[in-house]
DNA sequence: TGCATATATGCCTATATGATCATGTATGCG
DNA sequence: CGCATACATGATCATATAGGCATATATGCA
């Protein structure tokens, strides 16, 4: 891995490293939403979401297109959830090391 | 997903949001190494090296073991591979997207 | 055209983060 | 014990980033 695409590859880690923008993510799984949507599911700021929006539209993990007066955001595709699952997964191993630890 | 993960999945995306860290763990896809060895291999500083790995290995990316005076480090599992696997696939697939565009 | 709604963007501030320097701690050896 | 080596940690500074407010842009409709 050479020094440029290790920039890339961790502007990509930054994106999914901020909760409000996991959040957003999270409500996508359960399909398309406009931005009105997003707020309101999440409780963030309109601003704020829509920068967070921008910049995981800017980085290829969401889609967008505009219907009228709306956009509407959908996750871009399946690698998302997947790194969202492996991370998940890790955590669930240390709960459940911690549980042994715990117990045994 | 509830806040509380969402804040342990963030903070682990976090760890692979640096250059340097990800530097580190790719020097450790080749096996183990020191302290010393990871400073000369990625050109960081030494005190820096020291608190990057201490976060890896506080999330569970890297194990470590003391031999005399030396502290090796490891890759805790092939997860952390897998991740950046994932996300170089998504970068690769992004930039062939743009060669269609310029040659299509 | 003028207005309302939806979304994006610029500015500002508080906070987080990374790099460096200096120092502390731990191990080994004479 | 005293010293050298390897590593960790604390303080400091510069920069980056998130959030909120105000405002700009875009679309639809009367």
């Amino acid at each position: 891995m050479g020094p440029e695409l290790i920039r890339l590859v961790a502007a990509r880690f930054r994106a999914l490293s901020d909760p409000a923008r996991l959040q957003l993510l999270n409500v996508l799984r359960d399909g398309e939403a406009t931005v009105s949507d997003l707020v309101e599911a999440t409780g963030l700021g309109q601003a704020n979401v829509s920068k967070h929006l921008a910049l995981l539209h800017q980085l290829g993990f969401v889609r967008r297109r505009r219907e009228g007066i709306y956009i509407w955001y959908q996750l871009a595709d399946r690698d998302v959830l997947r790194l969202c699952d492996l991370m998940c997964g890790r955590i669930e191993a240390e709960a459940a090391a911690r549980g042994r630890l715990f117990s045994g």
